[in-house]
DNA sequence: CTTGTAAATTAGTCTAGACTAATTTAGTAT
DNA sequence: ATACTAAATTAGTCTAGACTAATTTACAAG
């Protein structure tokens, strides 16, 4: 009798690893340190190593030849379920209950381990299948489905929301260089404050520093919104 | 540094037992028998008295000289604080999301544990403050001032609603001998069926039998409504 | 190539909370 | 009083999931 677990097989501890894994890899694709995961439960190196093991063995993550980690696609149903629980639970306890956002979040991080399939459904009819949360992150659907996250080049960016940098992308090593040099690597958190006009600059807070660059540059710097998460 | 624990501060699995405690108790307040206890939550002897020994040492029950269990204030506020969250999380699934009963009863049980002060709160005001659940029991309110239930004997309990026994009160042990044999002792489930008009029987249903009782007999049979719990 | 550091692993400990099996206590019936 | 039974306790085991301390692996820099 092979057991496939599904999310309410696993423990909440389980739950939260694999969501950690899934949200910190970036979409190039290449896993996830463990430091980075122990860092993000803020639990110890071999809490993490130990939980990797379990995690194999359910087959719910993988290792490249490198150790970093990645899920396998049953990994990846069990923490898009999750956020799917975690996001509608924000947005029925911001809509529906009027709570604020930092408080809806630290319960929905709770509560995401706890509620049923049926409580799930039901929230999102009631909210009537809502596709993104009060932070206009995207909900994942029942089947796993992602509504696309538009990762679009810094010209494209709202003006004064939190972003990240998710790649760099361009031909010109000196660019990528320059980029590096100031700063603005993947995984970069920023905020565009504002783009001049008549092909003028862009206004990029990076840490509390702001800077200006051109928007040949801007265009290279592809970012996702990436509020609360 | 004493610590006073309060409901937060106490895992759920002690939660769990508070509240066992708490409704297993009747109101002659002669305190609980472990056994009561194993049986309802599910778990072995030994599990009970282990964990009698830790509530014993956060203060949360004492016990009689016999053994059996009384919570302390302590104890029985966060047992109130539990149930609390129970109704009004009952009452809120099947008001707002139109759950079942069944069902709401299940997902409370689980998430009874889980909400924070304030979503309790949250939850409370959207449903304005309400005093029973759907099954009519009283929600004790944040000071833990619970609506008073009424333990009545059977001549004054209504029809159809499911009662239990919580006490037989006769000076005669053979009325007492009688009514342990026909299986109405403390603790029973029965329904009221009917009243005989011109002094007659109650036709009161236990199990799947219906059996017949004298007037004299009802009157010492006192019930509680205990719809759902 | 060696060396220094960061990452990962190993080995062992701890806690909560369950379990079994065996034993003791207590209360009832003869 | 004795014996039977029900309730409780003791002792020991197990699991999940954390921890520390010590060690090993792996990689980048001189």
């Amino acid at each position: 009798m092979e057991k496939l677990p599904a999310t309410h097989d696993v423990s909440p501890a389980i739950q939260d690893y694999l969501k950690c894994c899934y949200q910190l890899a970036d979409p190039t694709g290449q896993g996830v340190a463990m430091v980075q995961v122990a860092e993000a439960l803020r639990v110890t190196a071999p809490s993490v190593t130990n939980m990797v093991k379990r995690l194999e063995d359910l087959r719910l993550l993988r290792r490249t030849p490198h150790g970093r980690l990645i899920l396998t696609v049953r990994g990846e149903g069990i923490a898009l379920e999750v956020i799917r629980h975690h996001r509608l639970l924000e947005t029925f306890l911001v809509d529906t209950l009027g709570m604020g956002w930092g408080e809806a979040h630290k319960e929905a991080e709770i509560l995401e381990h706890y509620i049923s399939e049926h409580l799930e459904q039901l929230i999102d009819s009631h909210l009537a299948n809502p596709r993104r949360d009060p932070h206009g992150e995207p909900i994942p659907r029942r089947d796993g489905l992602l509504p696309h996250r538009t990762s679009a080049t810094l010209l494209e960016a709202p003006c004064n929301t939190p972003l990240r940098i998710v790649q760099l992308r361009s031909q010109d090593p000196t660019m990528l260089r320059y980029l590096e040099e100031t700063r603005l690597h993947p995984g970069a958190r920023i905020t565009l404050r504002e783009i001049a006009p008549f092909n003028g600059a862009l206004a990029v807070r990076i840490g509390r520093e702001t800077r200006h660059i051109s928007r040949d540059v801007a265009a290279c710097i592809f970012v996702l919104q990436t509020t609360g998460k």
